[in-house]
RNA sequence: GCUUCCUUAGCUCAGCCGGUUAGAGCAUCUGACUGUUAAUCAGAGGGUCCCUGGUUCGAGCCCAGGAGGGAGCGCCA
């Protein structure tokens, strides 16, 4: 073939390879240089995997002057042999036969070079103020490919299940979904918006001729899909205008809300066991490399953590059930347990980590402290409410069976002063071939935390959005 | 939003009781070395000690205010 006919082959692709004393073209970021005046060794990443591939330049076809633009964090395209390596390091490398540089990378001023001997590199913290840098690093490639791995296994799971994707709106004229504070979205002037004759703003002038603000959650839009189409789930963007400063919380995020007609409160759970346990084998089975590398880098424990949640049951018990066994707990708690309250991040802590020491399903929580969507029991104190609760991460899933009864759903509203009048659409399902459903809501980027071992969520999402910043 | 800790070279960090010209490792640059792979060895350059104000003969260090960051909590996914 000729020369200007090869196609570019993944490095990926070239390390697992067996046909060798071939021409290959290959094209990636140059990691490290290194070598003496007769022969130099590049490590060359191109994102498709963990590895580098070894790229060989005698110094008799490259001088070193030639190579001088060949520095950390430069892009390169190198024709060569793939020939078995004679160093120790690898199976196969690349004798070159011509080096292209298609992007330099000044070394004074590329904040990303090679780690080295007796010190810690770049921390996570440090990072996250280059974040349009971090994915060339080790760490970032692979937990944005473990990222990818995850979305596809989420689609995978439920086109194998029966289930349809519905895109719900981004941009919502609610404002009474109940999940948290959310961002305005305007086209009116900032400084002076349009008024009316009382002095308010005028949003009857506004683009969409109301109020709009950026989701807080699909599932009102998925029930209505699901009263149509059985089974379905979204999987997109959320948004939440929380001041929240913790490292389980971000501004935007996405959410998968699987919902399913004729599901109860049971079926719900095994829904939410078995998915969560098929995305993790997913990841254990796709992801094997780079789960090796955070592994042995940030958690030695982190993958028979997740081996542990593929071969075991969760814990499934009731919120009362979990209040007693708090009550009777050896352990001091800052927050006192108390029947009616919520429960604190450390009880939740104590029953997951300390005393089921496995993943733990809460169901049936006082209908106060729960959403008006939630289906009563028959007690009329307690709802049918489900969390799944992970170690070190929380809750991860939130979920209930629906309140499919019209009066009962509209007595829920009027006592927690939910304005009827702004879901009339969402109640015209109870009104017209209502039925029973369930459904539940998992932070895709808590399911990142989890199976990459991080310990922060803004490290788990190319560019997270946080209080006081929207860089990038 | 609350509590608490932190901010010194590109990175990771020392810096004693407030006392001369600010320290290390790594990175970068220069040189040496015939296959390196956390390369090795020798040398060099590199500082708004987060910002503002104060105390003091003298502040990286003490005090006040501000900014930014981490951890924990609350809200939640």
């Amino acid at each position: 073939m000729p020369a200007d006919q090869l196609r570019r082959t993944r490095i990926q692709d070239l390390l697992q390879s067996t046909d060798l004393n071939r021409e290959v073209l290959v094209k990636g970021w140059v990691r490290t240089r290194r070598g003496n005046k007769y022969v130099q060794f590049i490590a060359l990443n191109d994102g498709s995997g963990l590895a580098t591939l070894q790229v060989v330049a005698d110094a008799e076809k490259f001088p070193e002057e030639s190579l001088k633009e060949i520095t950390t964090g430069a892009c390169i395209a190198v024709r060569g042999q793939l020939v078995a390596s004679q160093g120790k390091g690898q199976a196969v490398e690349v004798q070159a036969t011509s080096i292209e540089v298609l992007g330099t990378s000044d070394p004074e001023t590329y904040p990303i070079q090679r780690r080295g001997a007796d010190q810690k590199g770049i921390s996570l913290e440090a990072l996250r103020e280059i974040a349009h840098l971090r994915p060339r690093t080790n760490t970032f490639g692979a937990v944005l490919r473990i990222r990818h791995a995850l979305a596809f296994a989420i689609h995978q799971y439920f086109n194998d299940h029966g289930f349809y994707y519905v895109h719900t709106p981004i941009i919502t004229g609610s404002d009474a979904e109940g999940a948290g504070q959310m961002f305005r979205v305007t086209t009116l002037p900032p400084e002076h918006p349009p008024r009316t004759e009382d002095g308010s703003v005028d949003f009857s002038q506004d683009f969409f001729g109301k109020q709009t603000n950026l989701t807080v959650s699909g599932q009102l839009e998925g029930e209505l899909a699901a009263l149509a189409l059985g089974s379905v789930y979204t999987f997109g963007p959320t948004f939440r205008a929380e001041n929240s400063n913790t490292a389980r919380h971000l501004a935007e995020f996405w959410m998968i809300e699987p919902e399913v007609a004729f599901n109860d409160l049971a079926d719900n759970m095994d829904l939410a066991e078995d998915f969560l346990r098929s995305l993790v084998k997913y990841a254990l089975e796709h992801c094997a490399a780079d789960l090796q590398f955070l592994n042995d880098t940030y958690d030695k424990e982190l993958l028979g953590r997740l081996k542990f949640v593929t071969d075991n049951a969760f814990q499934r018990l009731t919120y009362t059930e979990a209040v007693e066994i708090l009550k009777s707990a050896k352990k001091k708690f800052e927050f006192p347990v108390d029947w009616g309250t919520d429960l604190q991040s450390e009880h939740e802590r104590y029953l997951v980590e300390k005393h089921f020491r496995k993943p733990v399903i809460l169901t049936n929580y006082p209908k106060e402290i729960k959403a008006f969507y939630m289906k009563l029991d028959d007690d009329g104190r307690t709802v049918r409410a489900m969390d799944v609760l992970f170690p070190g991460i929380g809750e991860i899933i939130g979920g209930s069976q629906r309140e499919e009864d019209l009066a009962k759903l509209q007595a829920r509203m009027a006592e927690m002063h939910v304005p009827e009048d702004e879901l009339w659409w969402y109640l015209d399902t109870r009104r017209f071939g209502t039925a029973p459903h369930a459904g539940f809501g998992l932070g895709f980027e808590r399911l990142v935390l989890f199976v990459t071992g991080m310990t922060n969520i803004r490290d788990v999402i190319p560019f997270p959005r946080f209080p006081k910043n929207a860089e990038f």
